[in-house]
RNA sequence: GGACAGGUGGCUGAGUGGUUUAAGGCACUCGACUCGAAAUCGAGCGUACCUUCACCGGUACCGUGGGUUCGACUCCCACCCUGUCCGCCA
């Protein structure tokens, strides 16, 4: 969520930088700085009027210790409470329609994000390793897991329709494998801390990483009163584990590794991504979060790339990294890398993580903040990055490990978690 | 799910309709005293919004939301949470 005060004080600076996401979004400045001024003088009123009530009353109080007459004076404030009323009421209503606009209103982007349209627009930040040398045809990953036993595609189908995997035998196990060797690499080497959360939550912790209230119809919604979400993401259960608070400044940084499923509805998406699994309506992701100082969240951005990184450096896997410009960076990032991976199957790069600092876009959705040297309160600044999704991590580990023979070998970081097993 | 008890600042804890401007204590910060410290003494010490260049000032907040009243921490209603006990349960 965006600051009011700072569109009040700079409203060129934000039409311009909404207009740069090309999503028509700095239209809602103008609307936004008149709520924002009618919503302040009503208050003013309201708050006059408080005031002068308060004063009435003590006076009151006095005439009635004394034995006096308080009818009259007692009609009188009994009018202002009357006006009170109607103003009060007309204040929620604007703060309503305000609050609900800054919601829908998108996260301006730092200066060093590429300005573009499109994906075509994103900037490619560097490629590592090198394409798979085969010399045979690289077959897709929904040959090579059917062969091997890996995946079953139709039978997901039968229960549950198009968009989920059923995994079996060693691909079950393989599934395993990776969330196990993926939190071991995180909170044992990168320092962070392990947590299992719900996978199911309220709408306000999806209010307060952004999903809701714009993006509803991308989540499945469970019907309960009130109703309950399930997760697109562990960064919606985990960034919200301090929603509210106010954190010591000693309890910072914070960095969260937690795996969970992911529930998308994608709705609409159909075509070229559809085939096998690379898009999905329930998928296993390890991600990492960071709450941290302002100062230091640039800084944070880079080391969260460099961890995700190193899961595809540690795998042999060719990838690249992109700077996502504005036309095609998420709702609530501020800046955002994206890491492909190399499926020489399918003959594509497959998104495996994104890796966003909101910078204070979220902790003001929940009103996180901490206390800094000096005793005052300040939001803090919220980072998270997949570490590394793996449906995909899955589809690229199988196209580029396949043999001739049709097996698949395991890379060596995994095979401690296969029980030593050197290939599928 | 049922019964009972409770929810007031960082913590503790008073407050049953009107100098509550939320007492007192602890903790914390600053100052005095001291060679230094402890003890002692003095002062300060919540959050948010509005106003102001700033100072000053105003409003709201005692679990949440409503209601009664000229006026609510205090009275009424609903809900939430915590604790204890009981029931059910992988």
């Amino acid at each position: 969520m965006l600051d009011i005060r700072k569109i009040r004080e700079n409203p060129d600076f934000y039409r311009e930088r909404l207009a740069r996401r090309n999503s028509g979004d700095e239209k809602s400045v103008a609307l936004l700085l008149a709520l924002d001024e009618k919503r302040r003088k009503t208050l003013q009123e309201s708050e006059a009027l408080k005031s002068e009530r308060n004063r009435a009353s003590k006076e009151i109080g006095a005439i009635k210790a004394k034995g006096g007459d308080i009818a009259e004076k007692s009609a009188e404030v009994k009018k202002i409470g009357e006006q009170i009323s109607a103003l009060d009421q007309e204040i929620v209503r604007i703060e309503t329609e305000q609050n609900d606009l800054l919601l829908r209103t998108p996260n301006i982007n730092h200066d060093s994000v590429p300005v573009g349209t499109s994906a075509a627009d994103n900037r490619v930040e560097r490629i590592v390793g090198e394409p798979v040398k085969l010399d045979f045809k690289p077959k897709p990953h929904w040959e090579i897991g059917a062969q091997l036993g890996l995946i079953d595609l139709e039978a997901a189908t039968k229960i549950s329709g198009s968009g989920f995997i059923v995994f079996r035998g060693a691909g079950a196990r393989l599934q395993r494998a990776l969330i196990n060797y993926l939190l071991d690499l995180h909170t044992l080497q990168h320092g962070y801390t392990e947590v299992s959360p719900p996978f199911l939550v309220r709408g306000e912790s999806m209010i307060g990483t952004g999903q809701l209230p714009k993006f509803a119809e991308d989540m499945y919604r469970v019907e309960e009163e009130p109703p309950l979400y399930l997760v697109p993401t562990a960064e919606v259960p985990v960034t919200n584990l301090h929603r509210e608070e106010i954190l010591a400044a000693d309890r910072l940084p914070i960095r969260y590794a937690a795996y969970t499923p992911c529930f998308r509805r994608e709705a609409g998406s159909a075509g070229k991504d559809t085939r096998g699994m690379i898009r999905v309506h329930q998928f296993d992701k390890i991600e990492l979060v960071h709450l941290v100082t302002p100062e230091e969240s640039y800084a944070t951005l880079e080391v969260l790339v460099g961890h995700a990184e190193r899961v595809l450096k540690d795998l042999g896997l060719h990838y690249r990294v992109l700077s996502l410009c504005t036309g095609d960076i998420g709702f609530g990032a501020a800046k955002c890398y994206d890491l492909e991976v190399w499926a020489p199957g399918v003959g594509a790069w497959l998104e495996v993580s994104s890796c966003s600092n909101f910078e204070d876009f979220q902790a003001r959705r929940m009103n996180l903040r901490y206390k800094n040297g000096e005793g005052k309160n300040i939001f803090c600044h919220t980072l998270n990055g997949s570490g590394l999704a793996l449906p995909r991590l899955f589809i690229a580990l199988l196209e580029t490990y396949q043999q001739a023979d049709g097996h698949v070998l395991i890379p060596e970081p995994l095979r401690p978690y296969l029980g030593g097993q050197q290939s599928l």
